[in-house]
DNA sequence: GTGAAAGCGCTAACAT
DNA sequence: ATGTTAGCGCTTTCAC
């Protein structure tokens, strides 16, 4: 008598959810077989299906998706994994992952490393005890130190086995990948320089350490030795990052060499909007004084004047493609797969001066 | 002599993760004992503490996150649904609210209706099926309308009990809400004009059913009426919503007039671009021939020309004061504490022309 | 202060 | 084709 009770008391309270034992109930099933009919993972009888199906909607039943991930393990979480939630580049990466997952049925976990590479880990290992399917990163680890950074093995084995990197990611590391042409893009936006014939070029760039600033780096040299320029070191300025701060730098120091450049190579858009800031405050006026190209586009560019030529990186893609490549890979099982890396072409935008020239 | 082998099986696979039961193991204490020295939820002798810790840290032990919240009902996950994923302002908040969160070992779901309140929905109710502890809503909702739009009492329930509304939120409905003075701040921009003596003042906004678009509309209205100025019908420009499509057309109308205003107040950051897409086509130039005001900044303002007059909102307090309140509500059980509306202030910064006047 | 046992809601293996 | 049973990894009574 006393444990009926208890049972009915469960079945009144209208806080509680339904389960799966509430729905089976109802229809005269066992749980089990519910459980076929919503994951249709066995073939069941239309007719019971059909109960099942009328039980779900009465009860305006929702499996709980915590339940089915431990006991399956397969879950429907994908994280992603930032370094910086700054720039309407990230923004739009992010949109697009979040776009692709929710169509396939997924939810998204959001974290940013702030550029720590340890945090970046901890969002990383707090994800795995959420066990998530998968996860997305743009890193802020250039190399595997195992000093400085030690990585458990089973981190490392996840990292490999259910995880696309975007934009940049640890050299030496063989994981998929998905980022842009880098270098070609940079050659192209130097050359532009190049066939107008200026000579006196310069680079603002970040550490080489990072993938994205060396190979665009390379680009730079590439277009250079090709036409026969040979490098002035003086107009080369790499400062620690590719961010704002490191554009302003450049500026204050390109511009205050007894001959400044007549052209600026950026190799990212915030290294640009630090880099106009600098002009601004210095006076030197865009376009006119100096000509620039940027990699990455920047937003207000379509608004107002400066139109810069610039490369814009197909930030939607990018997200839909690594999305789509790390759904692919959790769900065809193979294990040891080679890994693949994507390379998503920029587009090259030819505005103002040029359209002269 | 069948089981011993599979259990030591287990024990040896090296893919699977360690489980409290292998520390308690280890340790030489039950389960649950470890429990309570990892969640400090009883007393325990340091002895036995220490060597649980100790267990802890040779396994590598992370607990799992689904199964602790299946069986405590105590949810360590935050959903964060918005309604757009396009302007930096939303980017903001992200940050804000993720870096809050993580702060507080919370992590983040994030999730895009991208307009659609069926969407929004479904994207609560999924997030509900993972049991997240609550939820922080940038809401596309107006209104509350059962026949468009049915909310189950589940729902409902959970939108007053676990939620917080940013920005704006369905007319009528009792919850806790994060938002800005939008009147008081619209009110102080245009009185900007109104001092400077002009009175062929237009107003660019969205549809009055959202509330941030009816605040900043009676900010605009009050001013012209403290200063005795008749409205002209004319001058008023209402479009669909707040985006920058919103703001090029009402540029198209208002700068074709016979008598076009000598100042506009736009009601938001994303109307001002579509404005100032609008001159740039109409070859008006911005600052000269027309006087702006703008709710929200706009991103590239101190980079180039136009500097133009607006308010600044405290987009990073907002995401932090939403996500704190969230988890104080979670957090304190009080079920039926009084709603509550918090009204952060925006910073009208002055710029340009009006710094002359 | 500690442990045994039950159970959160679900799915997978094994019967039938 | 369906049901029975066990168990994912954890927390929580309730004993001791």
């Amino acid at each position: 008598m006393e444990s009926k009770v208890k049972i009915s008391m469960k079945k009144e309270s209208r806080d509680s959810k339904p389960t799966i034992v509430d729905v089976a109930r109802l229809a005269g099933v066992s749980p089990a077989t519910v459980s076929h009919v919503l994951n249709k993972t066995k073939r069941v009888t239309p007719e019971t299906e059909e109960k099942v199906l009328q039980a779900v909607k009465t009860l305006r039943y929702q499996k709980n998706a915590l339940a089915s991930t431990l006991r399956s393990r397969n879950s429907q979480v994908i994280g992603f994994v930032t370094s910086q939630l700054h720039s309407i580049f990230w923004l739009r990466v992010i949109r697009a992952v979040e776009y692709t997952l929710s169509q396939n049925g997924y939810q998204m976990f959001l974290g940013c490393s702030y550029g720590d590479p340890a945090r970046e880990l901890e969002l990383i290992e707090s994800m795995l005890q959420s066990m998530v399917g998968g996860v997305i990163i743009a890193t802020c680890i250039n190399e595997i130190n195992e000093k400085e950074l030690p990585i458990s093995p089973q981190i490392m084995n996840f990292l490999e086995e259910r995880c696309v990197f975007v934009d940049t990611y640890p050299s030496g590391m063989n994981v998929d990948f998905v980022g842009v042409n880098n270098e070609e893009a940079s050659f192209q936006l130097v050359e532009l320089l190049l066939k107008k014939g200026y000579r006196r070029i310069a680079m603002v760039n970040g550490d080489s350490r990072i993938l994205t600033a060396r190979e665009r780096r390379s680009g730079f040299f590439k277009a250079l030795k090709e036409y026969a320029v040979s490098v002035d070191e003086r107009y080369i300025f790499e400062g620690k990052n590719l961010g704002k701060r490191t554009g302003l730098e450049g500026a204050n120091y390109l511009l205050s060499l007894d001959s400044p450049p007549e052209a600026v190579f950026l190799a990212s858009g915030n290294l640009t909007v630090g880099f106009l800031e600098g002009c601004r405050e210095k006076g030197v006026r865009i376009p006119g004084d100096i000509e620039l190209v940027g990699f990455d586009d920047i937003e207000w560019t379509p608004v107002i004047e400066p139109f810069l030529t610039c490369c814009v990186q197909p930030s939607w893609d990018i997200g839909e493609t690594a999305a789509s490549l790390l759904l692919e890979k959790i769900q065809e099982k193979k294990e040891g797969r080679a890994k693949r890396e994507v390379r998503l072409k920029c587009e090259v935008v030819i505005r103002n001066t040029f359209q002269k020239g």
